[in-house]
DNA sequence: CTCCAGGACAAGC
DNA sequence: GCTTGTCATGGA
């Protein structure tokens, strides 16, 4: 836990993801794989705040496509939402429903819709449906890297995911606050591949356990 | 101009 | 199983 006191300390509670609504959030999971989250913000503008799962289902292929172009990947990424839609439909569009279901279950579902990671599983899982899986994405391995923590960034998904997981208390608050502090830091500071600025709070860190 | 950003998939080994 | 080419925009 000590980096996690160290972000703590500096950053406070986030209680974070940017969306106004768990259908945005999901949008925008989608949205932001390997794409800069200022293209997902125009992206969700010309969508319109508060879009919703009936109106994606309205539209056409080419609509949606279009509609979501300034994020990148639009057209693999009107199939993929349109696939996540589906599968929210099922729940019939209701977050309690989803809820009900236990986290290796809807992990596995997840997994299974066309466009939908680990990554962006657990994203939707932890920050949409508030349960217990820790996000692996690129600042987190990158942050591991520049702790000495891993040898490189190029580090398969699932041992670092256990390895946080089997390292921290098993809490959706706790996962859920890391991986924003984190996301948060590297946006914040330490940008490039420096090894870590001064000012960063994790500057006086090495190899400190999680 | 090049490089990169909160990945995922299909094809090939 | 693991590695590689592909998908695309907008900003630095």
């Amino acid at each position: 836990m000590e980096v996690y006191q160290h972000l703590y300390e500096r950053y406070g509670q986030l209680d974070w993801w940017p969306a106004n609504s768990l259908y945005e959030m999901m949008l925008g999971a989608v949205l932001t794989q390997n794409t800069a989250w200022s293209n997902v913000e125009k992206a969700l503008e010309r969508l319109g705040t508060h879009i919703s799962p009936e109106e994606i289902e309205a539209m056409s292929e080419e609509e949606l496509a279009e509609k979501i172009r300034p994020a990148g990947f639009f057209n693999q990424k009107a199939l993929y939402i349109r696939a996540l839609t589906q599968w929210y439909k099922g729940y019939g569009y209701r977050r309690e429903a989803v809820e009900a279901k236990d986290l290796r279950f809807l992990r596995r579902e997840l997994l299974e819709i066309k466009g939908i990671g680990r990554e962006t599983a657990d994203c939707i899982l932890l920050y949409g449906f508030n349960k217990p899986t820790f996000v692996i994405d690129a600042y987190t391995k990158r942050l591991l890297a520049r702790l000495r923590l891993v040898p490189s960034e190029k580090q398969d998904y699932e041992p670092l995911r256990l390895r946080f997981q089997e390292a921290l208390p098993r809490d959706v608050f706790l996962y859920n606050n890391y991986h924003a502090l984190i996301v948060i830091n590297a946006k914040t500071c330490c940008r490039k591949k420096s090894p870590l600025c001064p000012q960063c709070p994790l500057e006086s860190i090495c190899g400190g356990e999680l």
